[in-house]
DNA sequence: GGCATTTGCGTAACCGTGTACACAAATCTT
DNA sequence: AAGATTTGTGTACACGGTTACGCAAATGCC
């Protein structure tokens, strides 16, 4: 059966030693002797001790846990931003705590869930989740929020994202090409980050005297994308689509080719957001709003950083947007 | 400033009880009067009062937290499954915590950290740890592994996958249609999970006087199948390459079709392997040989529930793949 | 109504570490 | 060499909950 882990009490007892002399052989910075140091060190490798970090944690009032609140795993939109901040956590020895919201019905009570194991951090990526929800739930213990949505609050430091110079410039393209009727395709109905999305594009289109002809609802996934642009073609007579997402985009621009018939960007503009490494790939090739994962994440690693060194108050970064140009407009 | 989160004792003196009393409100069963359990939760909710569950953990040895090493999150060949699982896994309070392998320098180091939270159960998804070393580093705590590697361990809950009858009616359909010289594309060069496909293949093969005239190197990404197919076309003249992901299949198809002009299924036949969503889209529609994903994560929270229950011993499920048609072989 | 049993709750001892405090030994002053 | 300081270690308690134990009150039984 498996074996009980030692704790520092028997290894005190094996290193004829007091249970604090080990704690202390473990903290880098404390006053002990160096040899006695080393003997205890050796004598815990040799019997696979590690200090216990749930009740370090519990005294330390330090967990070392970073909650991770995502829509998704498998979306690629998010996936490589996840996995690169999973990776720099790691590298300060902070362990992730995912919070997938996108198929739970209670996304609160799952936050809430979380809150009692005191993490230490909370990085809000979904849009699903109010902030005003987060704050309230992790009101009672130290983490700071790192949330994209635009609302001050006090309590919370947050990444603002500018794509509006970056969308002018596609619309500008696209309208030299001689596009008229412009639409957009939403991922969400109820997403602030969709709606700071679509005003870009609106203001693009309003200081050239456009303005969307059309909407469609999909759910950033590339049927919803392939689906939703059928009818917008069709029915709305569309000849630009900018789209929530990448994903989508490949599935409206595989949808006007195959089941329409049509080329981009010769018949159809078609513009995705988010500059996934999908995008750039030969048969997607899409034209994009890119925002720099690296960049992100390192001003996400930026404000966590700053809370671990207990830097008071909150912090804002901004970051703007580039586009991307692929063969799709 | 963040309040202090407030503890069982400071809430037992506003309901006028001990703190065992609060503790008592809060497992469900448990020695207690309705009236007092009804009070103290009421007047917890009005204080936002939620019980730590790193002291708690400390106290049962339980931390319903499951430790879930993966290569990578961004992959969509593993994405899936992690989707579903921790979906899974939060349908029953269970928190996850990613390790995660893939650029990460010293895996080993990353376990024993994970091991030190006293995690409940470790599901090991990559094949960059070896399941000896995942056994040795939470030997001393209650986990056990579900890992994939077909070795038989003592300590250690498995789930099989076999491939070969999938395997043989591809590789039987491709050679009806005439093609005779085949190559294996695979993702990383030490992986047991790849040397098993292969030899599903390779046993179908040889049933027919065949063996593989080639072999590539990729790295599971698009890029790499799209550089190493090149290769394999031109120089070793094969006409249907095996691979070790959709991913790469993928790659592979773009560069036959527009490096090379060749056309799927006539000039080359190109086989994936994991049956991930994006393999069925429209601009891909992928031959591969898939793993039901549903039924993957079904045998992971099979073998998860049965050692929650304490049933001892370790176990072990078996899953086979089917073959899932796409216009490329 | 007397006795056995159950119910409801407080007391105190844990779970495994970290650390303030105390104190002896070693080292540094001049 | 006597006093001041530093160093190394043990003792005891805190972190925030759970739970075995004990005991009074309430309930059951005939």
């Amino acid at each position: 059966m498996n074996k009980k882990r030692m704790t520092s009490k028997e290894l005190a007892k094996l290193a004829g030693v007091s249970s604090a002399t080990i704690s202390r052989a473990f903290s880098p910075d404390s006053r002990i002797g160096d040899a006695t140091r080393e003997r205890i060190l050796a004598v815990a490798r040799e019997h696979g001790y590690q200090p216990n970090a749930i009740a370090r944690s519990l005294n330390n009032q330090r967990s070392r846990l970073v909650a991770l609140v995502v829509n998704a795993i498998g979306n690629p939109c998010e996936a490589e931003e996840q996995q690169l901040l999973v990776h720099r956590l790691q590298a300060r020895q902070l362990l992730p705590i995912i919070l997938c919201c996108a198929d739970h019905d209670d996304r609160l009570q799952l936050m809430r869930l979380a809150s009692t194991y005191q993490v230490d951090h909370v990085v809000v990526f979904s849009d699903m989740v109010s902030m005003q929800d987060a704050v309230d739930i992790f009101r009672t213990t130290k983490p700071i929020i790192v949330s994209f949505e635009p609302l001050e609050h006090k309590s919370v430091s947050n990444i603002r994202i500018d794509g509006s110079a970056a969308a002018d410039e596609i619309v500008d393209k696209i309208v030299k090409d001689g596009k008229k009727r412009f639409a957009y395709m939403t991922g969400t109905n109820s997403s602030w980050i969709d709606k700071l999305r679509r005003q870009w594009f609106s203001e693009a289109l309003a200081k050239r005297g456009l303005k969307f002809e059309a909407s469609a609802f999909g759910d950033y996934t590339y049927d919803s994308g392939f689906k939703e642009s059928v009818m917008l073609i069709h029915r709305d007579k569309v000849d630009a689509i900018i789209c929530g997402n990448d994903v989508m985009a490949i599935g409206a621009r595989d949808a006007a080719r195959r089941v329409l018939g049509k080329t981009t960007p010769t018949d159809i503009a078609i513009v995705g957001q988010d500059g996934i490494a999908m995008a750039a790939w030969d048969c997607n090739d899409l034209t994009t709003l890119s925002l720099d994962h690296v960049a992100f994440i390192d001003a996400v690693m930026e404000l966590i950083e700053r809370h671990e060194e207990d830097l008071e108050g909150p912090h804002s970064i901004t970051l703007t947007c580039t586009a991307r140009w692929g063969s799709t407009a």
